[in-house]
DNA sequence: ACGCTAACGGAACACCCCGTCCGTATAACT
DNA sequence: AGTTATACGGACGGGGTGTTCCGTTAGCGT
């Protein structure tokens, strides 16, 4: 019902499934990447070896966990794009994901591929980054966003977000907040003081 | 003479141990602190017992390595602090401490107390602090700096650009003066735009 | 030149990681 | 209830890390 790989497995498969994903979103969120496959078997009550019969790889793992949360992502930027003031739009979608960034550590390093290398979001990723170039677009063309802004300042600010280290959630949510307030005050395009050095293209994987 | 610390020790001993810091500064510098001792050691042409021998921990060894990257820091502050224009004076430091830790990866996670458990740098560090909050407040006095920022506003700034990754250091240094330029925007206390969510105190080790 | 001690470095230790094998238990179907 | 295939989990292998032991080398004072 709620999902449709969950046919053709065993009840207590499926069971052991969901427990490990939520074990693992969980886990991932509050702690980060960097969180021992036997750490997440054990919290979820599972043997190492039936954690890798459900996920095969770690990376596996990773991303069925995080892809709801990059489809939220991605309803975020649309829900920008939808807004009838595209400069609004736009400091609400910088606004939503840096907070979302705030509160999951996992995803911040799942969305920067900062997993060994590149996980599969490439799909979603990339469709994500072209509604989020067409939100840039839109924000400059209204004359809210600043000219010499590029798509890629925004990948750079939201990796800067994410190295953030705050000792508890709230905390960090208000410091993503903050964050994001300043660089939006910094965007504008009116008063935009001297023009920025050339931009620069963050890296990505997959060369 | 260079080092005062390298009385009583043999020539060779003196050889080695200056060997290993240069390695360890300029591997650091370009990988970060996730290195392993044995590659300092190798790269250094060293036994691993040697580097344990000069370094007895590997903290020991990157408290060791950024003294004088801690020390050219405060000296930036220092300098900003002698600038005739506080507003100057400050942008100056957001600037340059921006670009050394673009430069130099290690550092930046040294100084955000990234490795384990505070280092030692508490003592440099705070004396740093206080300097830069000095600054903050001539800067805010002056009426350049809006009036709600607060010193760790300056933290978080730094270590969210930090966690600005690119693929060679050149892409580094030009991402990090964007950003900061971008930032520095955000704190002009003309225009300052609605006024900021109450700040929040970035985490700090050593309860 | 000699001897003594400081210094060296390869091997080893203890720990943690990801991923796998295989004998056992249990859900599902008759 | 009996049977069977599915799923389980403890133990294992291979690789990596920080750190230490100990037999050997080599600088330095005489």
């Amino acid at each position: 019902m709620t999902n449709p790989l969950s046919h053709s497995l065993r009840s207590d498969a499926r069971d052991n499934r969901e427990r490990i994903l939520a074990v693992a979103r969980t886990t991932f969120a509050a702690q980060g990447l960097d969180v021992a496959m036997r750490e997440i078997a054990r919290r979820a009550e599972v043997g190492p070896a039936t954690l890798y019969r459900h996920f095969p790889t770690k990376e596996a793992l990773v991303t069925e966990a995080f892809r709801e949360q990059m489809t939220a992502c991605t309803a975020v930027v649309d829900e920008g794009l939808a807004d009838p003031d595209p400069w609004r739009g736009f400091c609400l979608v910088v606004e939503a994901v840096c907070e979302m960034q705030a509160l999951d550590r996992g995803f911040t390093a799942a969305f920067a591929s900062a997993f060994p290398r590149a996980i599969d979001f490439a799909a979603d990723r990339e469709r994500a980054l072209g509604k989020a170039a067409e939100l840039v677009r839109r924000a400059k063309a209204a004359g809210g966003l600043r000219a010499d802004f590029v798509l890629d300042d925004l990948i750079m600010v939201l990796m800067a977000n994410g190295g953030i280290r705050t000792t508890s959630p709230d905390d960090a949510v208000t410091a993503a907040r903050r964050f994001a307030a300043l660089l939006i005050q910094g965007m504008r395009a009116d008063r935009a003081g001297p023009p920025l050095l050339p931009p620069v293209r963050p890296h990505r994987r997959r060369s």
